[in-house]
DNA sequence: CATTCCCGCCACCGG
DNA sequence: CCGGTGGCGGGAATG
């Protein structure tokens, strides 16, 4: 059974002696020497970082027991047959050979080192089967690191596509209201199986309405998309899929941890709903788990367990770099995605096609439709490779053979997608959607355009379509790791939560997978215990983390998330304001730009929104992109806003966009130069489509206010979490949000709804079940939420 | 016993 | 038809 004992022979005799005290005559000491791979400086710091956590130290050292004994010696064998071999299942965990498999190869390879993977090669120099190789590359592949060429060829990515890769994940989790659906879930669990009827109709209601997204396809990207058709024909992308899913739920929920528990459910038959299959959801879970060893090795998860009052489950909490929503190449994503909901509009939606379709470079917000968006995607795609061409493998630029490929598999995807499963409404919304695509002349014709392969551009000319995606044009192609750096994911999400309307409170303690229900103010502490914090970054949350503690424990758990979570977002937020006025001294004057962002999100929201408002009627909104404010507002809000402050980038775009309008607006109309401003920026973001154009009006009235607000949140220097400070973050989004709302055909009142949803203090006594209220009255979501029962909850780090 | 997840059979698929 | 892929689930390690 030992691993492979081929020539041992002298060495280990000598070995044997002292089997593993210490290196005297053998190389094999535990330092680190990869001998075999070639070992990059990241893969060092890789190393380095990874070593801080115990348990991936062990692991570490594992690998190198492991990599020795493949070297030349083992020094079991012979003497310590005892039991020092280590055949121990661990040596050949998933998660091991991934990180072998990792060590390989650059995390950002230059343009030029572009490596390629020969399955075979690896197979046979990390000793393991095929299969293992192919659990990895899979998920590798669901992250656009890696894509296949051939057989037995990949071409290594490295992390250069990563951010784009989870922004365009997270874009189609918000898509597929992944949170409602946990949040489902989460209730459901939460009543036993007792009373199986009961609340059944809302719950079922919800879920149909919501979980109705039809299997979802892979998500392509940027100008990786796979290789023919035929490669990625249909089937054969379960594991990848299925990765993508995983990922997306992280990004999705608040506090950015998902168990795997619920990760299964909603893998599992998303449409189907519960059907306690045993095995089916055993085989899940397995699955899971291979994935999570992936992931965990890419250090974007790690193992967690959340203790529930039911014994701890197993969970992981992502540690990736968060998702900036804009900027770069949010782009396509961000914008095609978006728009309406599925089923909702039935109205809009035809409209929306043929208009929309065109306007921008063709990244407009369609219907989330899977095989939509995934055109759109893959139009954009085609587009971006050729921009990018200088510096990608140049490979394949041409572009018929890829456009063939292309449609073909959505359209064939498109029959799948009409399901019969929700009203007929739907299915016809779809079904015109699908005409809408394929009829409408030009949407084929599309991605011929953009063909020239131009090269890249400068940031500044271009309207905002291209700049993204490709990593030539990106001005920091590894942003978002910088990003990571400043602000601590979970506390972007955090953030998000605030935002007024959608979500009420108490959401995000609800996300996170655990949850204790009590209603009474039981104290309910969220210990998030990291077993090891490395890397400077997280750091700031627990010192926050323990002040808290102190506080009164009559809060329920939500409030507390809530809490925390503020403070440490606010904590960022001010630094990062700091920073930035030292840097250029007028944040202020920019922050208004921040504004842009919310645009984006309440799409999101929108569309999730609509689906549930279908009953009110809610979704008269033209554009889809102007939804109801309530709706989107969360999500990106607050990391937008993030990105706008953090970014260099984007400050210091700013300033000269408001000085000088650029002519960027290809809109015809005239409009006020703010306004134009804005339009700009957001078009250049990615956030606004380009041919949407924001409203002059709404915004600068809202501008000066938030300004103010900002202010107030810079002048108060202390870290200290004040719900004063955070109600002024909220406002500032809420003022964004609200200004957002074009000149759409919203009711008068919603205004005023919104508007005091924002002023609330959001940790207030009252904020969560208050919160369900919803401005304009829609509480839909709420429901679902308020349903939620405060739980204790911890977080055990592995 | 529960959690984790390795192993590898065997159906598919593309060439 | 062949060999690469990769669902899938038993059941062994581990906790």
């Amino acid at each position: 059974k030992t691993p492979l004992k081929q020539a041992a022979t002298s060495q280990v005799v000598l070995t044997e002696r002292q089997p593993d005290c210490q290196p005297l005559t053998t190389p094999p000491k535990p330092k680190e020497t990869s001998p075999a791979e070639p070992w990059t400086p990241t893969s060092n710091l890789k190393m380095l970082i990874s070593a801080a956590s115990p348990e991936i130290r062990s692991r570490e050292q594992k690998k190198q027991l492991s990599n020795s004994s493949t070297e030349v010696l083992q020094e079991h064998l012979l003497g310590d047959e005892y039991e020092k071999s280590q055949p121990s299942r661990k040596e050949k965990s998933l998660g091991l050979l991934c990180h072998k498999f990792l060590a390989r190869y650059p995390d950002y390879p230059s343009a030029a080192q572009k490596s390629y993977i020969c399955l075979d090669e690896v197979t046979e120099e990390l000793h393991v089967e095929r299969r293992r190789i192919y659990d990895i590359v899979n998920v590798l592949e669901s992250l656009h690191m890696v894509s296949r060429l051939a057989r037995n060829r990949y071409v290594w990515h490295g992390r250069h596509n990563l951010p784009q890769t989870l922004q365009a994940l997270k874009k189609v989790g918000e898509e597929n209201k992944y949170i409602q659906q946990i949040q489902m879930i989460k209730k459901r669990e939460y009543e036993h199986e007792f009373d199986p009827d009961g609340e059944r109709n809302e719950e079922t209601a919800s879920s149909l309405g919501s979980s109705e997204q039809s299997e979802m396809s892979f998500v392509e990207l940027p100008g990786v998309e796979f290789r023919a058709a035929s490669v990625n024909g249909r089937k054969y992308k379960s594991l990848r899929v299925m990765s993508q899913k995983f990922v997306m739920l992280f990004l999705v929920s608040t506090p950015q941890i998902v168990s795997l528990e619920v990760a299964a459910k909603i893998l599992i038959g998303e449409d189907q709903l519960e059907d306690l299959d045993k095995s089916k959801f055993k085989t899940k879970i397995r699955r899971l788990y291979d994935i999570a060893n992936v992931l965990s090795s890419l250090k974007l998860i790690k193992k967690v367990h959340v203790t529930e009052e039911r014994g701890r489950k197993p969970a992981f909490k992502w540690t990736g770099p968060e998702v900036l929503p804009n900027i770069q190449d949010t782009k396509l994503e961000a914008t095609s995605i978006t728009c309406s909901p599925p089923v909702s509009e039935s109205v809009p939606s035809k409209e929306h096609c043929s208009k929309n379709l065109f306007p921008s470079k063709g990244k407009q917000n369609f219907t989330r439709h899977l095989s939509l968006i995934k055109l759109v995607k893959s139009i954009e795609n085609d587009r971006r490779k050729i921009q990018s061409a200088p510096t990608s493998p140049v490979k394949m630029s041409t572009s018929t053979y890829q456009n063939l490929p292309v449609f073909p598999s959505t359209i064939t995807q498109l029959p799948a997608i009409a399901k019969p499963q929700l009203e007929g409404q739907s299915k016809t919304a779809e079904e015109m959607q699908m005409k809408c695509v394929l009829s409408s002349p030009e949407a084929v014709p599309k991605p011929e355009p953009p063909q020239q392969p131009t090269p890249s551009q400068p940031l500044g000319v271009c309207p905002a379509s291209h700049s993204s995606v490709s990593p030539v044009i990106l001005p920091h192609p590894h942003s978002g790791m910088s990003y990571a750096i400043y602000l601590h994911p979970s506390q972007a999400h955090t953030v998000t939560t605030y935002s007024p309307g959608f979500m009420l409170q108490p959401l995000p303690c609800a996300n996170v997978t655990g949850i204790k229900s009590n209603n009474s103010k039981v104290l309910n502490k969220i210990t998030t215990e990291e077993g090891d914090n490395q890397i400077a970054t997280a750091e700031s949350t627990k010192p926050l983390a323990a002040e808290e503690r102190p506080e009164i424990k009559s809060e329920t758990s939500s409030q507390r998330c809530l809490k925390r979570s503020q403070a440490l977002q606010e904590n960022n937020l001010i630094k990062r304001h700091r920073g930035d006025e030292e840097s250029l001294g007028t944040s202020l004057t920019f922050f208004p730009s921040g504004y842009l962002i919310p645009l984006t999100h309440c799409t999101h929201g929108t569309k999730a929104d609509c689906s549930n408002k279908e009953k009110a009627g809610m979704c008269s909104l033209q554009h889809p992109t102007y939804s109801s404010p309530i709706t989107g507002v969360i999500p990106m809000t607050a990391s937008e806003l993030k990105n706008i402050m953090l970014s260099p980038n984007s400050i210091a775009a700013a300033p000269v966009l408001s000085n000088s309008c650029l002519n960027s607006n290809n809109a015809s109309s005239a409009q006020n130069p703010s306004s134009s401003a804005l339009n700009f920026m957001l078009q250049h973001i990615g956030l606004l489509p380009a041919g949407v154009q924001v409203p002059a009006n709404p915004v600068l009235q809202h501008v000066p206010v938030s300004s103010q607000a900002e202010n107030t949140s810079h002048s108060s220097g202390n870290m200290n979490v004040q719900e004063g400070k955070v109600s002024t973050n909220i406002l500032h989004l809420g003022l964004v949000t609200f200004s957002l709302q074009p000149s759409a055909p919203k009711e008068p009142q919603e205004p005023q709804a919104v508007t005091e949803s924002f002023f609330r203090t959001p940790g207030g006594p009252n904020s969560g079940s208050s919160l369900s209220t919803n401005s304009d009255g829609t509480e839909r979501i709420s429901q679902g939420t308020l349903y939620i029962p405060q739980r204790k909850l911890e977080v055990l780090e592995d």
